[in-house]
DNA sequence: TTCCCCCGTCGAAGCGCTTCGACGTCCCGC
DNA sequence: GCGGGACGTCGAAGCGCTTCGACGGGGGAA
């Protein structure tokens, strides 16, 4: 293996000369500068992570912590992954990957050990169980969700509310008076995950606002969930002519058993959905979405984490305004219906 | 920060006592070692991590090299990412997420600089750029697939010629004459990604022993594209009644597809998939498939790279044989048929 | 009884890097 | 012409841990 003080002599300057070279931290003449360069590219010298760990206290290396739990969408939770690593290493920095499995246990280990030197937290509930910890931590973090009481913590989403508050926003606007969302499986509620449940109270509050008759309805991702739902739906509220869908995976079993029920998208019932932008659009009828932003949602939250372990200040609260695709699934509603 | 000479003090012992009691390197009579572990609990101590690499050479880190390219089924991916942290886990080790986008470069910076002790690499291709860099490597490595000359080179994987031939041998069985395969998009097998070609070899192999009438088709993975797909098939090889998917997402248009052509699966239809079993299950006709293992792959993986670590001998090639669940979309061809 | 070896523990020497204080040199301003 | 910065570099002191050699004491073999 090839050391600092191996370069130092090939260059002709000391250890030290080498390493303010590399970081940056002390004025070091072009010139000099040239010449370690070239012995550390001859060479092939690579500092030892390790060691530079252990003198710096910077392993430069972030924990991003994954849910694993049922009735989250995959895709999403690898977009946000992706998203995080590619966005550390800009700031060259590397990601461990903890499963929420390793729990609190997990976290505090990475963090007390020094292996990380920030984490970041996907999946919030509520009141999740984490955040007292988070809170304790010398590290510094970032939660990708609010919880209820984000005070002292600092979190990055979507508007989930808003999101919520838009779909029937556009519902409204086009003439639909009768509404339902169609949300995320029970446990997911029965969990307290944050953003879907601030889409429950986006959804209602607007519903309300707008004097729309509305209700709201957990279902498990599966066609066979999709079909019961959507007669249900039919039976309860014959009015229906608007669903808001937050459900990945059900988003197309819906749709068709919609249409096989002899509804059709969208002139008899308007749908609009929450979800990635990749799905709503490749759909057979492709569906007004609002676009759930991954990856920018995982490169802000670690331009956030680089702020503060800069010690540059940064906002506790970041809230991304949704926006919302027109496509083909949304239609004034008819007076027939 | 407490560190191990506070230990030591507390106890009562030296530092380099805790380190044994601790790492169970050389004896440490029962009594010390009560004492100690008193002492680390009343402390709080976690060996700071950085140090411990530096001092053991040893940083107790995998790198996880995950695919992002088009055409991979993502859940599959995010259920090895998963398994192999869990398997780490088990053997006090992290992961360090790095995406193909990093390229061999990532791979020679985690490598070099000490970062990681050994290295997962997914999603391999038949000639595969990064395996001479693995080869030429100083620390041990798993692939998660089959290049074409694994020589020198640790590999582990699903037997997925072995996969695509019990595919072909099962609609054979069943009496079926002419079969087709429908398999992943185009720019899978343009990059020579190993497990799809090696399926279509099993397939071919297969469809030739039993003197069966075969085609191959890769496929885009939408709904429209499994419409065109079906239509197709039915146009050209009207006497079709077995077909083998080896493409996740379209599984389930596509048997949709068929449906609506008038085909009834299995009545008029056979299905056999390659796919991950929760997928199979769960469809409205659910089909008979053979299940991609991720999570026994990932664990094996680890179990693998935790043995070349110690030195211990482990196998090059591992290759799991596949198994076939019978399930509601094969029949014996009708005689009508 | 003597010798040897093993058990349990200690002290010290690093592992490879960063960083702090120090020191000479050069240049600017007065 | 002289004092004082700023610039560029060096040497040394760790960062917290592991590991190697050494050593005293006790027990078994001869």
């Amino acid at each position: 293996m090839v050391k600092i003080t191996d370069v130092a002599r090939h260059a002709g300057v000391s250890p030290s000369t080498v390493s303010y070279a590399l970081s940056g931290k002390r004025p070091i003449s072009e010139e000099t500068r040239q010449r370690v360069e070239e012995s550390i590219r001859r060479l092939g010298y690579r500092p030892h992570a390790g060691a530079r760990a252990l003198a710096s206290s910077r392993s430069n290396v972030l924990a991003l912590v994954v849910p694993l739990r049922a009735g989250i969408h995959v895709p999403v939770v690898m977009q946000f992954a992706v998203s995080v690593v590619t966005a550390a290493r800009l700031h060259d920095h590397d990601v461990l990957l903890l499963t929420q499995e390793e729990g609190e246990e997990g976290l505090r280990r990475v963090a007390d050990t020094a292996l990380v030197d920030a984490l970041i937290v996907m999946d919030v509930q509520l009141h999740d169980p984490r955040l007292p910890l988070l809170r304790a931590l010398d590290r510094p973090s970032v939660l990708i969700g609010f919880p209820a009481a984000p005070d002292g913590l600092t979190c990055i989403d979507l508007d989930f509310k808003a999101a919520g508050e838009l779909c029937v926003e556009r519902l409204a606007g086009l003439g639909h008076r009768v509404v339902a969302l169609v949300g995320s499986p029970p446990e997911v509620y029965v969990r307290g995950t944050a953003f879907a449940q601030r889409v429950v109270q986006g959804f209602t509050a607007a519903a309300d606002r707008n004097g729309l008759v509305s209700s709201v309805h957990p279902c498990e991702a599966s066609p066979a969930a999709a079909r019961r739902i959507a007669e249900r739906l039919l039976r309860e509220q014959p009015a229906l002519t608007g669903v808001v869908v937050h459900n990945e995976p059900l988003l197309e079993p819906l749709v068709d058993a919609f249409e096989q029920l002899g509804l059709r998208v969208p002139a008899d019932l308007s749908v609009t959905a929450i979800c990635p932008d990749e799905l709503a659009g490749n759909l057979r009828v492709p569906v007004t979405s609002i676009a759930i932003p991954s990856a920018e949602v995982g490169g802000r939250a670690v331009d956030l984490l680089m702020r503060k372990l800069n010690g540059t200040p940064c906002p506790e609260a970041t809230l991304l305004t949704p926006r919302m695709t027109e496509r083909s699934s949304t239609a004034p509603r008819t007076l027939g219906s």
